[in-house]
DNA sequence: TTGTAGGCGTTATCAG
DNA sequence: CTGATAACGCCTACAA
């Protein structure tokens, strides 16, 4: 109280007066360098306590040229899949020193998302994660060549990381088989989504495999309102289990069922895909597969993170264009001890099945 | 392809330089400065154009104290309120030519909450728009005593800008009276939040405003599953309708209600709240209340940025607390023609009952 | 209406 | 290990 309050926020200049070093020494503890003596440290580090000191990004990002930023554009941030999966990126981010700008798009339409794109590049966001659920948001994205590390989520196979969609719907699909259906039809996501079409793709391979004929095929969009406008759909093919490429499809499903006097599970089987909260006490619980969104999303950030840190720029072009995976075509196992060591697999996650009671053995 | 192209990325200095105007000149088209000559203008566009010119914002936020983003502090955001609100906010920043940056919480721990806070002003956002469900993130937002414009949302009449959670909630029971019910009970949110707390009270007072004995309230947790729980007591309770704070809880309910061989709408009717995407489709379709995000994010962002465009800082306490609303307990209808004129009411805004088959008059 | 100086708070570079 | 000096790219004065 006694000192008059400088009018200006507080600076590296007057913590190192207080400390009695230079500027740069204290932009030296600020950026952990090793070559600053512990003393020296600890009497800038408790300057900087005393006078309160926060850093300017601002000013650090027009030096350095990187701003700590992750920009997310979060396409169908409605979804449950994406907003777990963004929620969990925050957290990743935040714990890694990083911040998050968000950006969404209707992943539809293709404007919407280049001009989500264009307003985070514009914001000088150190790397992009970007939820490409589309072929068509790919292709937006190749077009536009962004000359920052990206990571691709949510596009199945397309993505640099994922869970194995595919997988998932064999899990789901088995699960089915194994109660004794034959007749088993796919409720699926719309055509132009990748992970709808994985999992279409998992759908028909599974049947496959166990010499079960290709069972038919529904679309919807996703919502428990299609899901329900299917239900005569799958009454009229004969089917006695279905697959459902999501939750809510599969929740409206059973609803269009119950209307038209269907039981489930007594009369139609049903699994659903994602493990929403309302699955488990849905009637019947539901049995479905659940997906690890936040092991997803820190793999994701670490690698942004890591794509940036290790100077990989617009001209840099094995960073850059964030190839899938550059060589896990590659002969020996693990014979790359170095660079992307300590960096997460780019394997799929495995997702689980959830056993419920929507499944029982069918009817006849 | 002729000239050798620059290293460094392009700035004012080469945009003025092309367009034969000083830097200063520039600027000024950049910030939409009216002293510029037209053609003046023209020509500095133009070269901005010819050579791909990018702001570079941390040069302009460290000459300007201003950051052109806002932080959201987006606590339960795996809601579909808060989701729904989060996007929406995103839209309207980014039409005002703001970013946002995100920041996610469990606001049931208060420690988290103050993390976030401070990873956001650390970022040094230009205003915070802050979802504070319980009143112990609102208190937890006193005692930081941020120092920028901050708009509360989610807190009910808390908020600075809300959904009428008490008339949401006289609707809900109205249309479960106006079906005959005498008996009906309330299926509420946690206790500590807000929002639950209105809908609960809105509950009550419809009740006594139709001279209806005050029915018996059981709380949830929002969840599904807590829905599902409620089952027995309801049964037990003779109620022949209940009205559901949320409708994930009162999809719960049904299939706990179901799963005990209670059906409904016929033995008991319910009401939810939210309209979220299942909800038309579930088996009944269920009635419940709706409310605008859209409206409420849009006024938010409109608000935050008033504050902060009109120089309200934290030596401005009228601005800074961000409180309610500074006079509507006014005289005078609108007499005040100048200042928050072109700013958006922060009357509540009025949800809408949306009717569907999940009320039927009750069976006695 | 336009141009000229100076500074915003930090980091990089190069000495010592 | 530490310190001087010069950017970084833009904006706010003030002058012309």
């Amino acid at each position: 109280m006694s000192e008059s309050k400088p009018q200006r926020a507080v600076g590296v200049r007057d913590v190192a007066a207080l400390a009695g070093v230079s500027r740069q020494t204290v932009s030296r503890v600020l950026n952990d360098h090793p070559d600053v003596a512990p003393d020296t440290r600890a009497r800038v580090v408790s300057a900087m306590e005393e006078l309160g000191y926060r850093m300017n990004n601002a000013a650090r990002a027009l030096g350095t040229h990187r701003t700590r930023t992750i920009g997310v554009l979060a396409s169908d941030a409605l979804q449950y899949g994406p907003s777990r999966s963004m929620a969990a990126i925050e957290a990743s981010a935040r714990e890694a020193g990083y911040w998050i700008t968000a950006a969404f798009a209707d992943s539809g339409d293709e404007a919407s998302v280049g001009q989500a794109i264009e307003h985070l590049r514009a914001q000088a966001v150190d790397g992009l994660i970007v939820f490409a659920p589309h072929a068509r948001t790919l292709d937006v994205l190749d077009a536009l060549r962004i000359g920052i590390p990206t990571v691709i989520l949510h596009a199945a196979e397309r993505a640099d990381f994922s869970v194995d969609q595919r997988a998932g719907a064999r899990l789901a699909v088995a699960t089915l088989a194994d109660a004794g259906h034959q007749r088993i039809a796919h409720l699926a996501g719309p055509a132009d989504w990748l992970e709808a079409e994985g999992r279409a793709t998992g759908f028909a391979q599974e049947l496959a495999a166990r010499g079960l004929p290709a069972g038919p095929v529904f679309s919807g969009d996703w919502s428990p309102r299609s899901g329900h406008g299917a239900a005569a759909e799958v009454i009229a093919s004969g089917a006695t289990a279905v697959f459902a490429a999501n939750d809510q499809m599969a929740l409206g499903l059973i609803g269009g069922l119950r209307a038209a006097g269907v039981d489930v599970p007594e009369q139609i089987s049903i699994v659903g895909f994602d493990d929403v909260p309302e699955a488990a006490y849905a009637w019947p619980p539901l049995t479905t597969v659940r997906q690890d969104f936040e092991e997803l999303a820190r793999r994701a950030v670490a690698r942004v993170i890591a794509l940036g840190g290790s100077g990989a720029t617009a001209s840099d072009p094995v960073a850059v264009a964030s190839s899938g995976s550059s060589g896990s075509s590659g002969s020996s196992g693990s014979s790359d001890p170095v660079a992307v060591a300590s960096v997460a697999s780019s394997d799929p996650i495995a997702p689980v099945l959830v056993v419920r009671d929507s499944v029982v053995p069918p009817a006849g």
